[in-house]
RNA sequence: GUGGGUAUAGCUCAGUUGGCUAGAGCGCCAGGUUGUGGCCCUGGAGGUCAAGAGUUCGAGACUCUUUACUCACCCCA
């Protein structure tokens, strides 16, 4: 036997019901916000992963599906849905009005240890905003991921967000930062020394007690940044407090992609107790575009992972119901499955939803699957029915039966269906 | 990549200091006076005890190796 792939998951029909929940709120509250979905290849040319998510980063360095394609290029299945929407806007939407507002749902991979809330194959849910420059986009993306957060059913929810600044005060910052970091180095973890040089803001986000007290005093981003970056983040922190939304500043929130700039955030279920506690992050990109060869383009956006969305709804005891459960069972007697076949075709056409038994069950077996199927109504048609044209139709939830003619059938499920 | 845990029926798991033909619950299939599901009763199908080697009169159990799964670290969603 051929069994599935380390990291991977079927979503097996008694649950695709729940992808497909999450799936119509994201669909729902991005119509709100007047975003539009956008569809890129599940994979790209490798160089669009490295110059944009970053060469420094573990995605890149150790967790890219890559391979060569027949035409010797080197392909890589995408890893996050941002490098190939900014792709995709470089290449075709540059000359539309802007903003340029869109959501994603893709699948992405990424080659790793699998663990509870991570898999090689996940699911993300990301929006994108392209050509808004002023913390009101940074605002509106936020407030759409909480506003859809909630609607999944999460009610406590933790904000973090940070400054992270750009251009010049991303030099100075890193500047002192290296020196304070070299100045402390022998009480740092052997990772963290080895990142000072390569990418020293990395060093804020270790998890280690050690490092973490040797930040404590370490200079934060925040007190760093340029007029223009401070402006803009506090103008992101009065529009969220002038909408009631409540966020915390945690100054080492540092996101593991390197096309951040400025804004950064993360939303942080309370109800989940595992380390992959964040269901929700993003940012600012006011570079990625132009370093990727388009015109310099501010950016803003965020990434939801789907499992961990769902593990977070689980934990947190929503319930998702079935919406697509049959609204009628077509059972027959002996010999008589040529009636349930027009039966059933006629309420289908009707457009109520029916299925009946193909396998030749008893009768008393159909009820039961039936049953097993969750369906809302069951007919049954024996020889009495065919000679008086009066049907049972039977309640599944209340066992009641109402006895109806043939050609009030549609009629009557229908009005029972509302 | 590093560290821990687990592996017995489709699923969840029992299985004593090593000892008869391998167990339960759930699920599946069938029956319980030729036509009404859920509850109950009865029966049935379904297992190379992850694989390989070793210890032993005897291994599901003990030892070693391999593999898979799982959780955590790193990192990320």
């Amino acid at each position: 036997m051929i069994n599935i792939p380390k990291g991977t998951k079927d979503i097996l029909p008694d649950t695709s019901f729940k992808w497909q929940y999450v799936e119509n709120i994201a669909r729902k509250i991005t119509r709100l916000y007047n975003l539009k979905e956008i569809r890129t290849p599940i994979f790209e040319h490798t160089e669009l992963f490295e110059r944009s998510v970053g060469e420094t980063t573990d995605i890149v360095n150790k967790e890219m599906y890559t391979f060569l394609d027949k035409g010797g290029r080197s392909i890589t299945l995408k890893p996050e849905g941002t490098a190939g929407v900014a792709r995709a806007f470089i290449e075709s939407l540059s000359n539309c009005a802007l903003p340029v507002k869109m959501y994603y749902i893709t699948p992405a991979f990424r080659y790793e240890r699998p663990q509870a809330g991570r898999l090689r194959q996940f699911h993300q849910f990301g929006v994108e905003v392209f050509g808004a420059a002023g913390a009101e986009t940074d605002a509106e993306v936020i407030m759409l991921a909480k506003d859809f957060l909630e609607a999944a059913g999460i009610n406590s929810l933790k904000l973090e967000i940070n400054s992270i600044g750009s251009g010049e005060t991303r030099n100075n910052y890193n500047k002192v930062l290296k020196e304070y970091l070299i100045k402390n180095s022998d009480k740092l973890c052997a990772l963290c020394r080895a990142r000072i040089e390569k990418n020293p803001l990395r060093v804020l986000d270790c998890k280690l007690d050690s490092c973490k007290s040797v930040l404590k005093e370490a200079p934060k981003t925040i007190d760093y940044l340029s007029q223009e970056d401070k402006e803009h983040f506090e103008r992101l922190r009065s529009i969220l407090d002038e909408n009631k939304i409540k966020y915390s500043v945690n100054p080492y929130l540092v996101r593991g992609l390197d096309y951040y700039t400025k804004t950064v955030f993360e939303f942080i279920p309370q109800t989940v107790t595992s380390a992959q506690e964040t269901v929700c992050g993003g940012g600012r990109y006011d570079n990625l575009i132009e370093s990727l060869g388009g015109k310099p383009t501010p950016a803003v956006g965020f990434g939801l992972g789907l499992e961990r969305l769902l593990l977070v709804l689980e934990n947190a005891g929503v319930n998702i119901e079935d919406t697509g459960k049959l609204d009628v069972f077509v059972a027959f007697a002996d010999g008589l499955i040529d009636e349930a076949i027009k039966l059933t075709g006629e309420l289908r056409k009707a457009g109520i939803s029916a299925d009946y038994d193909q396998t030749g069950r008893s009768l008393k077996a159909q009820l039961k699957y039936a049953d097993k199927q969750g369906a809302k109504y069951c007919i049954t048609i024996g020889g009495d029915e065919l000679n008086t044209g009066n049907f049972p139709i039977k309640n599944m939830q209340n066992g009641n039966i109402l006895h109806i003619q043939r050609q009030n059938i549609i009629e009557t499920i229908r009005k029972e269906l509302k």
